[in-house]
DNA sequence: ATAGATCCCGTACCGTAGTACGGAGTCAAG
DNA sequence: CTTGACTCCGTACTACGGTACGGGATCTAT
């Protein structure tokens, strides 16, 4: 069990910046280990795997305040709550993807208009864009 | 002509808060009408216009840089290159949706895990999170 | 003329997720 | 035992798109 990590070691190990991992400290979702009167701080190599979950959660789309609750649950025990949150997070994307798709039709609405060349006098996309409403 | 409005009317007119006209005004989105020498300024009716132009792009997905571009193209002459924009926006929105639907597919397979109830010990969510990687 | 609303202006602050900086202390290798 | 790399710690700054505040000036309606 000499597995004691400095923090540039653990930073290098998570793939993530030195100030990350403090920022995570102060942010409560790692906790700082105490350090040795004068000395400086070893972490566990189960520290890596943590912040790697981080990562990993932030990948999915969770925020770090949510990743905050998902690491309560961590221990595996409580899959029903995990799963809720999962599914408000899961609600959520789709209505970010029914945004962004809503954005995509009217924007390449627009660029046909535009290659379609019927307005031949002002551009379609400014024109709507400028449109009163 | 008496399309002289106050920087309130304006807001009210376009929608948004006062702060915003300013705040647009400081980056140069809207140009500061002049003062009369100790007196209020007083905006065009086409301000309000250029208000909801930038909050429609904004709609469309464009950032407050990318408008600042397309204020500059409104005169909607030069339609090829307010469309080369628009399509390099296109090809953004459309990788944060692919983004997105990758999430949601993960999300979705991990939750239909935890429902089957098939690793009866650690949920399946926690579980992909903390997986060594 | 006066009250109340609005405007002006600079500055500070919000949330999110970090990154940068700098001086002092400490650790490891040669 | 010295040198260079790393750590510690607090603070400040980044981007983004605004919002909030506060004191003084000005406008408008009565």
């Amino acid at each position: 069990m000499s597995e004691q990590l400095t923090i540039g070691r653990l930073a290098q190990a998570a793939g993530v910046n030195v100030e990350t991992i403090r920022y995570y400290q102060r942010r409560g979702l790692l906790v700082e280990p105490s350090k040795p009167l004068g000395g400086h701080r070893r972490y566990a190599a189960a520290a890596v795997q943590r912040v790697r979950f981080i990562k990993r959660a932030q990948q999915l789309g969770f925020t770090l305040a949510e990743v905050e609750g998902l690491l309560l649950l961590e221990d595996g025990q409580s899959c029903r709550e995990t799963r809720l949150v999962a599914e408000q997070k899961l609600a959520l994307i789709g209505e970010r993807i029914a945004d962004l798709a809503r954005m995509r039709r009217l924007l390449k609405a627009l660029i046909a208009e535009c290659k379609d060349g019927k307005r031949p006098r002002s551009c379609p996309i400014i024109a709507t864009l400028s449109a009163g409403g």
